[in-house]
RNA sequence: GGUUCCGUAGCUCAGCUGGAUAGAGCAACUGCCUUCUAAGCAGUAGGUCAUGCGUUCGAAUCGCAUCGGAAUCACCA
């Protein structure tokens, strides 16, 4: 039980037995004191003044005073207006950083393996172009929260479901057949992904002089996109590949398979992995059968053009349709058809699934088709993690008209810049190959911190002439703590001497510091249930400046008396770890020196 | 037009299960390296928390309305 936990129970006692009057754990408000005040913790007590039928003052004394004779932990209090500040006794927070600075799992649960698991499908890209920074969020994204989840003792499954078949991979194909077929990734000396993405390009140009060249000759807009014969084509190259045309399936494989060499190389740049990949060419076939069998259940019906619908109008929402007149299926019907084979296969707790806010609007429709619809008790489990989109200034990035900011290009430029500060500040005591892996952990991180530490759900702006800072709120900035701390326990020779008793009463930094680090485990936690990997960055963010402040204006090594400069260095350490642990929950790595 | 999300300092963002005087970073200005790494620290300046009404002891936070922005309402995914 923690401090705020056993705190709460004492308060409901207390009021119990002051006033005669049981609470809910809910009416309690217990937070970190603010720094402005004396104290650790503080208890609202306004919620109480009505059972006490006394003023606030008095109310908050009579509570105080009940603390601090129950709980041997509370040094003090004192009060100001509805405000109860709680001092706990000093040593319970030595006792604190004694006990878990030799956690190596400090605010980790153990895993549940036996649990049923969360799967958490992210990434899922198109294999017509390469990654931008609009899928770098997703990746990034995906990739924290199933960190977090595993920290906070989940059992987490990470999906990730190609989209490799389509009338988008046709266009390119069609484009490389018809203009470039000599190409290939070696004989171009190009990565896969971005040579596929090239002649997807290619196709949208072409597309647009053909509709010009029609509207030219008197063909309105609206048909002449319908009959541009370039796409007329590409829609032939599709009905081919459903009728497993050997040629077109052939370049179908050789060309997915460059863009899936493509997509490793960024993923694993990025530290990006998976469990299990499905390919929706192995699954878009699914939902059909369940369509079917609403349509006889009458949960469906047959429009007169053939096409099978629902209407969701008593939902609020429009009439959808789920099998086109020919008896193919749309996306919702593959998404029905993969939430029910996921959960059959694996009974998951939940089903996540990280994709932008567009597509907010199918996210509700999938969820009330399965489970007002077909009546799927699971389909409550289901959880759009509906992340916000990347804008630039000029608006959103359109990867047809090549307003995107590329997500191997944002790499390499984030590392050159970090390789570029870093020779600015004369780091001389590094090896060539040092200074490279060192750019690469700092730009990469201040990639993804850049990402992450925005509220999953709001757009990010991102303007590629100011690029991403390295000073301030970003990684490089709590990465150089974290290495400055490296430095002082490679300094000293203490470092694993254990903390011996002293007074710390007085330092109120490094009590602020303590503070911040028991609030740690919950941290992980509200970010797990909240599936909001920025509650980690910003607790990094507020724990790493506190520790600067400190390690600015306190001598650590220097102090003379050796249980106070223990006591630091342990301090300092168990922040280092805590950071250290933290940044890798986000996907980022640490240097030692830098 | 319907639905959903967003609106906090010049810019980018925290703070939102209601709590004390709304916080950071960038940009601007001022200090601090003979002392543990200055990618740092301290300070100055910058606010009608879009607007209005309501609920409450208390509202940036909750509700309603209005205004602005975005997404969506496909036989695309």
């Amino acid at each position: 039980m923690n401090v705020k936990e056993s705190l709460s129970q004492v308060v409901i006692n207390t009021i119990e037995e002051l006033y005669a009057t049981t609470i809910s754990q809910d009416s309690i408000n217990i937070q970190k004191t603010r720094k402005e005040f004396e104290g650790d913790f503080t208890l609202m007590v306004f919620p109480f003044v009505k059972i006490s039928k006394k003023n606030p003052d008095i109310t908050a004394k009579e509570i105080g005073d009940s603390l601090k004779n129950k709980l041997d932990y509370v040094e003090s209090f004192n009060v100001v207006k509805g405000f109860l500040n709680i001092s706990l006794k000093h040593t319970f927070w030595l006792d604190f950083l004694q006990k878990e600075s030799k956690n190596d799992t400090f605010g980790h649960r153990t895993p549940s393996e036996n649990t049923s698991p969360i799967l958490l499908e992210f990434s899922s890209p198109n294999t017509n172009k390469p990654l931008h920074l609009g899928h770098i969020r997703n990746n990034l994204l995906g990739d924290a929260i199933a960190r977090i989840l595993t920290a906070n003792g989940k059992n987490v499954i990470r999906l990730n479901l190609v989209n490799d078949r389509g009338i988008h991979i046709c266009k390119s194909m069609l484009m490389h057949q018809k203009h470039f077929a000599n190409e290939t990734p070696q004989s171009t000396n190009t990565k896969g992904d971005k040579l596929v993405g090239k002649y997807y390009v290619a196709f949208d140009k072409q597309y647009k002089n053909e509709i010009e060249q029609l509207a030219e000759s008197g063909i309105p807009k609206d048909v002449a996109e319908k009959k541009a014969p370039i796409l007329l084509e590409a829609q032939e190259m599709l009905r081919k590949w459903e009728d497993e045309d050997k040629a077109v399936r052939v370049l179908w494989q050789t060309m997915n398979q460059w863009v899936y060499q493509g997509f490793d190389l960024t993923y694993k740049r990025l530290g990006i992995h998976f469990d299990k990949t499905y390919y929706e060419s192995d699954t878009y076939l699914l939902g059909k059968k369940i369509i079917e069998e609403g349509l006889k259940k009458h949960v469906f019906y047959q429009h007169e053009d053939g096409s099978i619908r629902i209407d969701l109008q008593a939902d609020g929402l429009d009439e959808k349709i789920l099998l086109r007149a020919d008896g193919t299926s749309v996306y919702i019907t593959q998404d029905i058809g993969n939430a029910v084979l996921r959960y059959e296969e694996y009974q998951p707790s939940q089903l996540v699934y990280v994709v932008g806010n567009e597509q907010n609007y199918h996210f509700d429709v999938l969820r009330l088709i399965l489970a007002k619809k077909l009546a799927y008790p699971w389909a409550n489990r289901l959880f759009h993690l509906s992340y916000g989109m990347v804008e630039l200034p000029s608006g959103k990035m359109k990867s047809r008209e090549g307003t995107v900011v590329d997500a191997d290009d944002l790499m390499d430029e984030m590392v050159a810049m970090a390789k570029q500060k870093t020779e600015e500040l004369g780091k001389t005591t590094f090896s060539d190959a040092e200074i490279d892996e060192l750019s690469e952990t700092i730009g990469l991180g201040a990639l993804k911190y850049f990402i992450l530490k925005v509220d999953p759900k709001k757009n990010i702006l991102f303007n590629p002439d100011e690029s991403i800072d390295l000073n301030g709120n970003t990684a490089p900035f709590i990465q150089y703590t974290y290495a400055r701390i490296c430095s002082l326990l490679r300094k000293s020779t203490e470092a694993s001497l254990p903390l011996t008793t002293v007074d710390i009463s007085r330092q109120d930094t490094e009590k602020e510091i303590l503070r911040l680090l028991y609030a740690y485990p919950e941290t992980i936690e509200t970010a797990s249930e909240d599936l909001n990997p920025s509650l980690i960055a910003n607790y990094i963010y507020e724990l790493v400046k506190v520790y600067n402040r400190f390690y600015q204006e306190t001598p650590i090594l220097k102090e003379e008396n050796q249980a106070l400069r223990l006591f630091r260095l342990h301090l300092s350490a168990f922040t280092a770890r805590t950071v250290s642990d933290a940044m890798s929950l986000l996907g980022i790595n640490m240097p030692e020196r830098m």
